[in-house]
DNA sequence: CATGAATGAGGGTTCATTCAT
DNA sequence: TATGAATGAACCCTCATTCAT
């Protein structure tokens, strides 16, 4: 007796889950429905295509994504503070849409050819901008390390973040604060004791 | 059967390639043959299975690097040395193996559950034993850092180092040494300034 | 079970407008739905199934055929005259069950196996008899010409009439008895200039 | 030992002829597989899809169509000449394309939407150009009668022409040449005995 | 060594139909 | 009367694999 919106939002959780779990392309529409509870033809009641789940989760999740750091970015914090605030959020959305940021890191890459998934690499320009600035503004405001190329540095605190999807599972040990807590000071301080 | 085993190797060669670039599963053995220049059915004169090629493109992978780990480990380093070599020859790896890196990132998970594939979860353990150790040594020696989750510290660590793989390059601005070099300077030291 | 007699000829009449337009096979009962507005799970309140709708369609159409072919067959024409007659009531019929018409000529000879569908083989009997029952009294009587092969004959001017339903549209130009006017000059004295 | 283009020849004959019989949507590509003597998936190692089949098909039907028309036409024939050399060619192209003209009436409207059926309402503008255009010649040269609506006598003598594919059968009792005399000698002359 | 043709299992998708509400 | 959700069979197509040549 599920009001409609809510099956669907059922089996899209169901279908993430599986992708994650997976990877979209060996993932088959008939093992969803099982999952579901359903028959196969009958996700097509509720979705256009295996395809266009994907894409729902994905921007489903990117939207959200967005929407904490585009708050971040307008608080007008320092380059550092922003830092923080930009892991801790990446953390909290991991928390949240942990397989669709799995399903993310395996598959945006073949998929941002496609027309449909354009928005990728869109998101992914607009990620590059704002971390790569941010380090920018934190290197020419003394913040952060003047030694150090700072692609290399960008890939290394982007990788670092969201590799955790891969290992990360909710209600474990640490909150995403906690976590986020943790890695900040990985990345910021280093691992090895200061002499 | 291997007549030529020049052929061999270079077929494996563009079947890696191409699972790094698509996916294992996305990957069509016609492709592969296309890209090697003759014709699907002709690859099972060389190859059992689709699936053989991948098990020797990562077997050969993981045979090389526990040649390199194993010299490591051999020498009897302190932990921060040990470290730094681990990530120095893991870069080597990544320079030299790519494909192979980049697919063992992607596929490891799924394949695990393969009875042909078990020595990838054998790999794995002995690997997290030798790193986690490592840094369990350090930390007892006053090396690094008492305040962290040890193993979220070697996840840290092990992600940032295997990750680069999706990035990197061979032939690119950097040599593996320096681009070790500076990871472990972020790691270690942290990006922030000391202050 | 048939409550309201209104909506079901409202549905056939659409049914029938999407099937001529797109074939039988190819027309689906969601398109039906559409278009009649309402949902597709809901026609099965008003019929059995998509094929009883065409099966309603069908002898629906050839009940009021016979009708007026009966009429004409039953008033003792001479044989030049019943053809001028049944040739404009054919008229008549594609006029006003045009969907029906087209719907015959594409699916008539597949379904004619079903036994569902056996009355159209009847019909194409009785129509047989008909038309070359009038031609043979015709050329017996002097009335058409001997050199022609009467089967052909028959065929000529069954299909010349019965296709014309593929491009005949209510309330253009002509109304059906000057087409069947114009027709029956052609079929009668052809459209070469008499020497 | 069938060479290639052999192989391919045969199971388009063999889809033809069902496409012909059964409609081009209820034709499975089982079917065909079936009448072909291989199975299913087979076919696609010779064909893109099972409409690429109906493509080539048609189109090589209407590439020798036109090949025989644009002779006729080339000949600087007198309008009634062309006519019947039109029809002649006409059922000689039934004569050998009889599967591909009869999907061709059937199939052709709902076709032509599709992009890669486009030549399809090219090549209707072509036939209605050759003609009209010669029957408006005929007429303008008093050969044919002025007192019929033009564009209804195209379509007359046009569908009278091409349904004959949906009974005819090579082999039968009559030549293609002898059912087009026929045929001219109705078309022109009509069937009623003159007074 | 390689080709060309085929196999057969399985994948995504469609669609007529059912039925509780 | 109509809806919404589901069913299940069938469909087109893909692809790893085989094998005679």
């Amino acid at each position: 007796m599920t009001a409609s919106p809510e099956r669907r939002r059922e089996i899209l959780a169901t279908a993430a889950e599986v992708f994650a779990a997976q990877g979209y392309n060996a993932t088959t529409v008939r093992r969803i429905a099982d999952e579901a509870g359903l028959l196969a033809g009958s996700l097509y009641y509720h979705f256009d295509s295996k395809e266009s789940m994907l894409d729902e989760i994905l921007s489903a999740f990117l939207d959200e994504l967005w929407e904490g750091y585009d708050g971040v970015l307008a608080a007008g914090l320092g380059p550092r503070e922003t830092i923080e605030a930009l892991v801790t959020e990446s953390f909290r959305e991991i928390d949240r849409h942990r397989a669709a940021v799995a399903i993310y890191q395996k598959e945006s890459r073949h998929l941002a050819v496609l027309p449909r998934f354009r928005y990728l690499t869109e998101s992914q320009q607009k990620f590059e901008n704002a971390w790569l600035g941010t380090l920018e503004r934190g290197v020419a405001a003394g913040a952060f390390r003047t030694d150090l190329d700072i692609r290399l540095t960008y890939r290394f605190v982007r990788d670092t973040v969201w590799v955790a999807a891969s290992w990360y599972r909710p209600g474990g040990g640490h909150s995403p604060e906690e976590i986020a807590r943790q890695y900040l000071s990985m990345v910021l301080d280093g691992i090895a004791v200061r002499t």
